[in-house]
DNA sequence: GCGTCGCATTAAGCAACGTTAAGTAGATTT
DNA sequence: AAATCTACTTAACGTTGCTTAATGCGACGC
C-alpha cells in the first residue's frame, strides 16, 4: 500500500524552458524564440537549443502564456453507427488525421435516435472535448448542436447538417451526385425505377431523393409514391425495402439507392428471389465503399472521397478550435461516378480499385 | 475521530479530502477542484489526484457517499485498424455495452505498428482511462501491456494476447475453430491446399495457421512452405497473397484463410483471373463478418460471436476496475462454422442470417 | 435549540512560467 | 569611422496553476 502509493505519487519531473536555457547557456527568451520558430536566432544556437531540449525531454506544453488555453487535445466524433463502412471509413481517417496533431478521439454512436444524439452531445461537452465532428446530425432536431454552441465547443457537420442551425459543413454535392447517378440509370433506358434512400431526417438522404425524382421527372419518368422508400441505413433496411418493391405486381426494372449498404441489402434480397443482376434488375448505390466496388459485387455507385473529407473536417475543426470565428465554411468535396456492372454496363468497364 | 471505535465497529476509516491532498502533495482546495471537475487545475495534477484518491478509496461525499470513487468513466479501446469489419463489429458492441454503464470510449488504432501500440498505451494511460480493451496485442512486444500494468490500469485482451504477460483474455478457441474449418475443407476432398493468415505476431493468426497445418497433416496432406502465407489483415493482403499462390505452376485447389477480409481479397483476385469459385478454387475464411456471409458472397467461415465477446470483455474489464484482482480469467466464447457456397457445398445450405 | 467544530467549497492572492517588446553588444558594411 | 544589421539579453506582461484564507453547511455536544 505504502509502496503502491509512493509509486503512484512519484511524478515525472517537469522540465521548464528556463532550465533548458540554463543548460545551454542562453536566456529563456532565446529558448522561447527557438521553440516557436521565431526569427532572431542563429541556426547554430537554434540547433543546440533543440538538441538540449530534446535531451532533457522539454515539453513546450508546460503551462503559461497564450499556449492554447487549456486544450485537452480530445475531440468527439458522433456517428449514427459504426457498422456502416461509410462511417468507419471516415472514422479511420479522422483518427489518423487527429493523431498527427496529438489529438485523441471519443467515438460515440447514436443509432439515429434524437434523444441519444442530444444526450451524447451533452456527455461530450461535459468531458470538455475541444471540438466535435458530427456525421449524425438531424434535419429537425438541433438540440445537440445548440448544446455545443452554448458551451462554445466548435463543431463540424460531416455529410449531414441541420436545417436550422448554421455551422461549418463538409460533404459532397449530394444534389449533383444524385443527378448524375440517376441520369446514368436513365441512359440505360430503364423507366420503371424505384428509389430507396436512408432516413429523411438526414439532409444527405433527402437531397439525394429529391435529385433522383427531379432528374427522373426531367426524363418524363414519374416515380410513384410507393416506389420512393426511405429505410434504415444498413443492409437490413435495403432488404426490407426490396421485399416491398419486388412483391408488387409490376416490380421496378431498376432500383436507385441512396447508400451502398442499402443497395447491397436490396441485391441480397433480389438474389434470394432468383433474380439476376443486372439482367432482371439493375441496382446502383451511392457511397463508394471499397467492398461494394470490389470485383465480387461490382456496384455502380457514387464514390465519396473519404480521406479528403475526413481530413478537411478535422482541418476546419482545428481552425475553429484555435481561432474561433463566426463565419462558417461549407466545403464540398469532389465526388466521382464509379461504373460497375450492376447497372447493366459491360463488365469491361469494371476497373480495379 | 475515534480511531479505536472505527476499528472496533470494523468500518473502514473514512478518508478525508485533506488526507488525499497530503498524500499527493497539494492543497485540499486543489483536491476539491478536481473532484468537482472545476477548472483551474492542470490536467497533469488532475490525473494525479484522481489516481491517488482512487487508491486511497476516497469517497467525495463524506456521509452521503453513494457515488463510486470518482471514476473517469472512460475506457480505451485499442484496435489494429477500424476498417476491418471484425474490429468495428467489436467496437460497435463495446460502445453500446459501455454506454449502458455511462462509460465513454477512446478508440485508438495501431496499424499493427509496435511503436504506435506502445505510444497509444502511454497516451491512454496519461489520460487516466479506467481500463483498456486491447484487440491489437502483439505476441512479442508487451511494452503496452507493461505500461498499463505499471500504472495499475486494468486491461483485457480481446482475440489476441501476449506471449509473455498474463492477463484477462476474451476470444474464441482458435485452435478448435481452425481445426474444424480445415477439416471441412479436407472433407470436400481437396488436397492441394494453401493457407493465408494474418500477421504471425498475432496469437490468433498463428494459432490458426498451426491448427490448419496440423489438421491437414493428420489427413496426410502436407502444406508446403510457399503455400503458407502470412499477410496484412485486409482485402489487399488477400489479393497480394492470391497473386503469389495462383501464379505458380501448380496452383492450389483450395485456399483456407485466417480472416474474412483476406478471403475476400483472395476471391477478388481469383475472379479477376477468370477463375470460378468454388468450381476452380475453393476459398474459406474465419471471422464470420455479416457481409461475407451474405448471399452475395456466401463465404464459408468461422463465425465469432461478436456481441457476446464484446460484452464479455467489458464485463471482465468492469470487474477488474471495481474490484482489482490478481487472478486472471480466460474466457473462450463459442464459435460456429457457417457453411456458405465458396467451399463447394451446394447453395441449398446457404441459410439466411 | 444554540453554538461549535470538522469538513468541503469558493474567492482572492501570489509565484512561476513562457512570451515578446525593447535594449545592447559585437560584427559587417559603407 | 559612422551606420546598419545580427544575435542575443533584459525586463515587463499576461496566464496559469496552486495555495492561503474566508465562507458555507451539516453534525454533534451541551
Amino acid at each position: 500500500m505504502n509502496q503502491a502509493l509512493a509509486e503512484a505519487t512519484a511524478r515525472p519531473p517537469k522540465v521548464s524552458a528556463a532550465s533548458v536555457a540554463r543548460a545551454c547557456g542562453v536566456s529563456p527568451a532565446t529558448v522561447s524564440y527557438v521553440m516557436n520558430g521565431k526569427p532572431g536566432v542563429s541556426p547554430e544556437t537554434r540547433r543546440h537549443v533543440i538538441r538540449v531540449a530534446n535531451e532533457l525531454g522539454f515539453r513546450p506544453n508546460g503551462h503559461a502564456g497564450q499556449q492554447e488555453p487549456q486544450l485537452n487535445r480530445v475531440i468527439g466524433l458522433i456517428l449514427p453507427n459504426i457498422v456502416n463502412q461509410m462511417y468507419t471509413g471516415w472514422a479511420e481517417n479522422i483518427i489518423t488525421a487527429t493523431a498527427r496533431d496529438g489529438f485523441e478521439v471519443f467515438v460515440a454512436t447514436t443509432q439515429d435516435n434524437p434523444d441519444t444524439l442530444a444526450q451524447v452531445a451533452s456527455t461530450l461537452a461535459a468531458r470538455n472535448v475541444d471540438g466535435v465532428i458530427i456525421a449524425a446530425a438531424l434535419r429537425e432536431d438541433s438540440r445537440a448542436l445548440r448544446t455545443l454552441r452554448q458551451r462554445r465547443i466548435p463543431y463540424i457537420c460531416l455529410s449531414r447538417r441541420s436545417d436550422h442551425l448554421p455551422g461549418d459543413f463538409v460533404g459532397i454535392d449530394d444534389d449533383t451526385a444524385a443527378t448524375q447517378l440517376m441520369q446514368h440509370v436513365l441512359d440505360h433506358g430503364y423507366r420503371e425505377i424505384a428509389t430507396v434512400i436512408g432516413p429523411r431526417f438526414s439532409t444527405a438522404s433527402l437531397a439525394r431523393e429529391q435529385a433522383f425524382v427531379r432528374t427522373a421527372a426531367a426524363a418524363e419518368t414519374t416515380i410513384a409514391g410507393e416506389r420512393k422508400i426511405s429505410t434504415r441505413l444498413n443492409r437490413d433496411g435495403g432488404r426490407v425495402a426490396a421485399e416491398k418493391l419486388l412483391a408488387t405486381a409490376k416490380p421496378p426494372r431498376a432500383i436507385v439507392c441512396g447508400s451502398d449498404e442499402i443497395a447491397i441489402g436490396v441485391m441480397e434480397h433480389a438474389l434470394s428471389l432468383g433474380l439476376r443482376i443486372p439482367e432482371d434488375l439493375a441496382v446502383v448505390g451511392s457511397d463508394g465503399l471499397p467492398h461494394s466496388r470490389s470485383a465480387l459485387v461490382g456496384l455502380t455507385t457514387i464514390v465519396q472521397p473519404v480521406q479528403e473529407m475526413a481530413e478537411k473536417a478535422f482541418d476546419l475543426l482545428l481552425k475553429q478550435i484555435t481561432k474561433p470565428s463566426n463565419t462558417f465554411t461549407h466545403s464540398l468535396c469532389e465526388h466521382r461516378l464509379h461504373i460497375g456492372r450492376t447497372c447493366g454496363c459491360p463488365p469491361a468497364d469494371t476497373t480495379r480499385r
